[in-house]
RNA sequence: CGCGGGGUGGAGCAGCCUGGUAGCUCGUUGGGCUCAUAACCCAAAGGUCGCGGGUUCAAAUCCCGCCCCCGCAA
């Protein structure tokens, strides 16, 4: 088939790649605008565009997708289909109807489960064990279409955000091959979803990042993994910014403590206290310096055995 | 020129504001204690204080320039 691409962030590259080198035809990419991003504010083009530069595939980016404008381009494109990941925008009901097999979309939960911007994140902090890949005819709502095919992924214990992402693009990228190998063959139709299963991973915040000690070690400890790398997770400490990269939820009944106590364990190290549980620091970072081992933390504060710190102020 | 923090023996930090003896926790090496140990005790080695210039009798510390790392914001 003639494929258009539509994706913006790293996600999107292994299945840009998996198409590319396909029996399909990529003969156009769509993705967001250029931003300003980083230290120094530069211009930075979205990973999707980087790739697709380099391999000489013609690249748009509508600023918005108004049908004026951009009608002519997707209709100038012969697309038999669209192949959709983490574009970053609702597509509007006009471009659905344009390419014959519509626009297909690979999201990264078990749909109709974590419908939103979030999903692989929103899984893992919510202690999820499973979740999984599907692809889906694009309608006009928020991740609503008709599910097409569906793959369940288990999640590790310690997996991060940042690991499940990097399976599910990889994985992902080979559903959305089958996916549109099925459609060309017609062997595949799309099945609603059940909407009274449909549950929200809402676009994340930097605030969603702050860890609330008064919370179960485990549901601190699922946040952290599920909020890593972005926007990360952190408390404070003599009111500067400090980041919680990994950790391990533990039970001690030595002593008890206020939430967000923190302390020397002869045996775990810098240990915090939660509500219930504890949690065993592994990795942070404080503001302006490296990421450093809770060992190399705790060898810098200057806290003997017996003393505490209170974090979150 | 978006805002800000940092670069001190192998690691993480203090010292800098209020110039003048190199500090803390850990690691390493040697010795001791112990049935034993990641535990404990004693001792030792190891630092051009990021780089260059300036001020000064004297600079880790004050001033100027440069390099590198990081947080915020996006």
């Amino acid at each position: 088939m003639r494929l258009a691409f539509m994706g913006t962030p790293e996600f999107a590259v292994p299945t840009l790649r998996k198409l590319l080198e396909s029996s399909h035809q990529v003969t156009s990419v769509f993705t967001q605008s250029d931003k300003r991003s980083g230290r120094g504010e530069r211009m930075t083009m979205s990973p999707v565009k980087k790739l697709s530069l380099e391999l000489g595939i013609p690249v748009y980016q509508p600023d918005r997708l108004n049908s004026d404008v951009w009608r002519p381009v997707f209709q100038s494109v012969q697309a038999d289909a669209y192949s959709v990941v983490a574009y970053g925008r609702i597509l509007p009901a006009w471009l659905l109807d344009i390419p014959r097999h519509g626009a297909i979309n690979l999201h990264a939960s078990l749909l109709p489960k974590y419908r939103g911007a979030a999903p692989i994140n929103w899984a893992i902090a919510n202690g999820e064990v499973v979740t999984g890949i599907t692809t889906m005819k694009i309608d006009t709502g928020l991740d609503t279409g008709g599910i097409l095919l569906q793959e369940p992924v288990a999640i590790g214990p310690e997996e991060t955000a940042s690991d499940l992402h990097d399976r599910l693009a990889v994985f992902g990228a080979d559903l959305m091959l089958r996916t549109l190998d099925a459609l060309e063959s017609r062997t595949l139709t799309p099945v609603p979803q059940r909407n009274e299963l449909a549950s929200y991973a809402p676009i994340l915040k930097k605030s969603d990042g702050l860890i609330d000690w008064t919370q179960p070690s485990s549901k601190v400890n699922d946040r952290i993994r599920g909020l890593n790398p972005w926007p990360g997770t952190y408390t404070f400490l003599n009111g500067s910014l400090l980041r919680i990269w990994k950790s391990r939820p533990v039970e001690i009944n030595s002593s008890t403590q206020a939430p967000g106590v923190l302390a020397r364990d002869p045996r775990l190290g810098g240990v915090v206290f939660c509500h219930p549980g504890q949690l065993q620091l592994l990795e942070v970072q404080q503001e302006g310096r490296k990421r450093i081992t809770a060992t190399e933390f705790l060898n810098g504060l200057r806290l003997g055995e017996g003393q505490t710190l209170l974090l979150g102020t």
